[in-house]
DNA sequence: CTTTGAATCCGTCTATCATA
DNA sequence: TATGATAGACGGATTCAAAG
């Protein structure tokens, strides 16, 4: 790669510029272009512990520093490895911009990154997912459904999954390959995703006024009926390749 | 449907540096 | 030296997914 001293990396309306020291990048730059600066998850630390061996470690040269001005720095590879983990949307931007920039083109890395990142569906949802499991979580804390929380909220997604899909949640994966929630937003089927809430908000009223695991699933009976007349596995299927 | 372990998130603490 | 800012370290909680 061309030596270059900074990188000016745009993703989801941030620019951030990459800091470069002793030729490895700054992967909390990084985080901050992906972030916006406003979150703290998946931070380079945290792609370093739960990632990376010793030996991978190496292969990237993470190097750490701390306090002010600190951070995790690595060489291009391990920008590339630590920006796929964060999201395939910013991993191709990084590496568009990236290797325009090896190329000394730094208006064109520019451009390619401005253009090829578009706002998804996946933190809306992952925001409200959030709140209907904490729901759950409320529920079987004060007894309204019985059973281990990992139970619970494993059998109650499912169950979502089938009030939308028509398929459990096993079912669905083993039919397209991931969960329904990720398949809708892999479609960008805000209309199948506005199902989805909606289920999700009549579980948390449902858990919220009482009920247990059998009247809820009982109480989405007909909307598990609608999911299996409407849903076109076939369309579906074709247009995922 | 149940069990289990891995992956990820997130709150809190510690370390380090810059500045007054 | 005190204080604030920033980033890593740690560990418990939560979420996900594979296997039984």
């Amino acid at each position: 790669m061309k030596q270059v001293e900074s990188i000016s990396l745009h993703f989801m309306g941030n620019t951030v510029t990459v800091n470069q020291k002793d030729g490895l990048f700054c992967l909390n730059d990084l985080h901050r272009a992906y972030t916006g600066g406003m979150s703290r998850k998946q931070k380079p630390h945290d792609w370093c512990k739960g990632i990376l061996n010793g030996e991978k470690s190496r292969h990237y040269n993470l190097i750490t520093f701390k306090g002010k001005h600190g951070g995790t720095y690595a060489n291009e590879q391990g920008v590339y490895a630590y920006a796929s983990w964060l999201d395939d949307d910013f991993h191709n931007a990084v590496l568009r911009t990236f290797s325009s920039a090896a190329r000394g083109d730094a208006e064109g890395a520019v451009k390619i990154a401005q253009s090829s990142v578009t706002l998804t569906w996946r933190e809306t949802l992952r925001e409200g997912n959030k709140a209907f499991c904490h729901a759950i979580y409320t529920a079987q804390k004060e007894g309204n459904v019985k059973g281990n929380l990992n139970h619970v909220m494993a059998n109650i997604q499912s169950l979502v999954c089938k009030a939308v899909t028509g398929l459990d949640g096993t079912a669905f994966k083993n039919r397209y390959g991931m969960s329904a929630r990720d398949f809708l937003v892999s479609q960008d089927d805000g209309k199948r995703l506005g199902v989805m809430a909606r289920i999700e908000g009549k579980v948390e009223a449902l858990l919220d006024a009482g009920m247990d695991y059998m009247m809820i699933k009982a109480a989405l009976a007909k909307d598990v009926m609608k999911a299996i007349e409407s849903w076109r596995y076939d369309d579906f299927t074709a247009s995922n390749g």
